[in-house]
DNA sequence: AATGAATGAGTATTCATTCAT
DNA sequence: AATGAATGAATACTCATTCAT
């Protein structure tokens, strides 16, 4: 029996896959408030009535842009906790999933760290969670390193941590892939210069 | 000369801060593009007449506010600059104008590091131009650092620099100036990590 | 000719009379502009295809409910007019026929007094013609009393039966069905007044 | 001094006002629903923006309408009862009031009656209040009536307000200025059929 | 007989900007 | 220096209808 062969132009899974792609590539580049439905629909070639059939509103892609990223994110890094129970090496594994993340899911990132706040309250919620999960992930290595007595305990857990974070996510502000720096040079050096430090000798 | 005696509520040069003001706080809180004008003149207690009086469009606005800051965190960096020429000295002395910026002129941060992008060709090349010297003395403190061998020379300075930028730029999303920390309680912190590393011994 | 077996959920007329249900219920709380083509079909648990494959406009459901409704009232009309020749006895049967079609037949009443307008000129001519002949006997009553004596002829005739049809009419305003007057008392009230009057003596 | 001239085309008032009115005609021809916002400021020569600086919504069209009309016909009705105290001479002045209404303001009752359900829960409060109002004034009539032995005490007061109410509402479909019935001939045979009853002797 | 996807025109509403006063 | 009225284009979203399957 032969597959039955759609003439619509997508699945309707394809349909809203092609509207989210273009929604995450014009939310990154006008940010989220300055994009219409109009040129999202004009992007992926299909009608503002198309888009509403898939979607309740432009609030719903960038919950699913955040989706698509957040959970893949979050596998990441657990599977770098569970890969080592040092802590070093699991700092140095968060670095270098924070600096992928940014490589493979520039726009995702983009659009996750800069357009937060259009989320509503109910949109918001569950995403909001996964989020700080993620920032728990590593808050808690640098709490745990602190007490094995492989982390200088003199200084605020939740300061390095956030340093940390803010030192990886903004790198999307500047990193491209077309760039010399690979993703691992970058996190190479981030990962020594936090743990071993700038300073010679 | 007499001085001209005016009957208006404020002076042009009131008018317009209480413009910029309000711009301001409601772009932090909502971003450029959700931000209506009327929202603005509403929250200075004025009319769009008068909106359209002082400035040309909505963007000299966001212009305006990047100036506001810009020009004054330049001061300030250069001024760490010739105080002392130890690299770690200076290294210490931008992380703290940095995170001093962020407690202080928190909103100014988050407009000037969030809505960029909204500025035009124009409008940005001069604020473009300020931000990338700003960005230059960061790397120009690590680059000399590593020249007189205070610095490792192991690690690529311009990546030391943007994740030293990002760390402290990226504390505006989570500062709170009610909160425990003191902005030199985190740019100590910050300072210890990146300069003398996490690790212990 | 053996029936044919179908295997849908239900017959063409069950379907088509599912959606017409649905419809006069939603054109009687909403109006038949407010309502929208979704809305009946989520009602009726079916979907838009399965609709148009039934009927050809929106429209046409509401010259069927005005065909189901104004079919059985004329002759409930008429089965009166036949039963006696007396003016007053033929009044009170029009009267208490038309009070119990707002009893019996509320959203039927309620959508063909208030969304006639909505029926274009090709679909409204026949259910014009059936409403006049409707309002018609009203008046042929009135008329017919007042030749044959019983009716005070110094009244306009028209005004007369207009208001007495107005009266019923209206009764789709405030009827209720639990609450504690029965069709029968409101017609009986109404055929003394209109015959009797209000006043005493 | 000379009065200033405006450039503009209308007083604030005066484009209000046009608004309601153009809003009051079509709303009259096509319901409320199916009136759009666009149609309005067409047929009042202004725009969109135009409108939305006057108004919040189409909404407060309505209530606007409402309130032109109801306050109007509770003067009136109050004005009637307070020029005598014989209920037959009360209930001709209602009757005769409420005919007027359709005459003078055919438009606004037309709208009154017919438009009431798209008023939000909160825009209606206020005008269910006084809609109560006026139909309470004729409950009060008939019941005063009853107890002062004028009106006959076997009718149910309701019914027979209610009765008055729909025959005189319900005019607005039917009663034409250029038709040959007076407002007033068809006050005068209401009043009769329902004080004095349609049988002759 | 019914579905699900899509269309295109339309809806109410908002907005940056203009301008006569 | 500031106001109030107006514009016109854009915005998010809805709707009746179509059609391949």
């Amino acid at each position: 029996m032969p597959e039955s062969h759609s003439k619509r132009k997508y699945s309707t899974a394809a349909t809203r896959q092609a509207l989210v792609t273009s929604a995450r590539k014009l939310f990154e580049r006008n940010g989220f408030s300055a994009t219409s439905v109009q040129s999202i629909v004009d992007d992926a070639n299909l009608t503002k009535g198309a888009f509403y059939y898939h979607f309740v509103s432009k609030e719903e892609l960038l919950r699913e842009i955040h989706d698509e990223f957040i959970d893949h994110q979050l596998t990441s890094v657990q599977s770098v906790l569970s890969s080592t129970e040092d802590p070093g090496e699991q700092l140095r594994g968060l670095i270098r999933t924070a600096i992928e993340a940014v490589e493979q899911y520039r726009s995702h990132v983009a659009v996750f760290l800069g357009e937060r706040r259009f989320l509503s309250e109910e949109g918001f919620a569950e995403v909001k969670e996964k989020r700080d999960r993620m920032e728990d992930m590593f808050y808690g290595v640098v709490r745990r390193g602190q007490r094995a007595g492989r982390i200088r305990a003199d200084l605020n857990p939740r300061v390095l941590s956030l340093g940390v974070i803010g030192m990886c996510g903004w790198a999307y502000q500047w990193y491209s892939p077309q760039g010399k720096l690979s993703a691992e040079e970058i996190a190479d050096a981030f990962t020594v210069m936090v743990w071993e430090g700038m300073a010679t000798g």
